[in-house]
DNA sequence: CCCTGATTCGC
DNA sequence: GCGAATCAGG
């Protein structure tokens, strides 16, 4: 694949909307997020935010390209960072922040997902989540890892109990159809009419 | 491990 | 100009 105006058009387009690169690359199709990003930068469009307010003055970068593999590797990271590292399923507000939020307006054309506002768990949601429980890997508290979705399921005081164990969402605890469950818009579910 | 963009450099 | 390989960070 080459880069049609056409593709160049697209790309401009999405990155402008936020895209990641690869991203775009899925959609262009025939191309990596690698060369996405080589394009982007060729096209000189590589920072989203005009602005102009030049970030940081960028180091240097030491040429890989010599005799020496990787042996130096000049990092010092003194960054005393603290994680909150908060993740409660309660029904408070989703924070649904996937793309910078630079641009407060969303991009008209995106797949925007559904904002339901007296939502009540998708049918949808409930339903994967029924396929889900069937195919969990069933792991125990020992086997969780950073990446398995710590859905509980069963009763925890009985041998009937067993996480998810599926791969989770980037960013989230929890597998995608258990995201779907978890992070409600709000309350709403007192009134289930029965 | 998944992802993100940034950079280099052989092609 | 192109983009894989690599780097660097989340």
């Amino acid at each position: 694949m080459s880069w049609t105006e056409e593709r160049v058009e697209t790309l401009k387009k999405l990155w402008g909307e936020g895209q990641s690169a690869s991203q775009i690359a899925k959609e262009l199709g025939g191309v990596t997020r690698n060369a996405v990003i080589g394009k982007v930068h060729r096209l000189g469009l590589s920072n989203r935010t005009s602005g102009g307010a030049a970030p940081a003055a960028k180091p240097a970068k030491p040429a890989k390209a010599e005799a020496a593999p990787r042996a130096a590797k000049p990092a010092a990271k003194p960054a005393p960072k603290e994680e909150p590292a908060t993740e409660a399923p309660a029904a408070s507000a989703p924070a649904p922040a996937p793309t910078p939020a630079r641009k407060a307006i969303i991009p008209a054309g995106q797949p925007l997902p559904p904002q339901p506002s007296a939502n009540e768990i998708s049918p949808e949601a409930l339903a994967s989540v029924r396929e889900v429980e069937k195919k969990a890997r069933k792991l125990t508290l020992m086997e969780l890892t950073e990446r398995t979705c710590k859905w509980p399921i069963g009763d925890p005081s009985t041998d009937d109990f067993w996480f998810c164990g599926l791969p989770v969402q980037q960013g989230k605890p929890y597998c995608e159809a258990h995201v779907g469950v978890a992070f409600q818009p709000m309350s709403s579910r007192r009134d289930r009419k029965r």
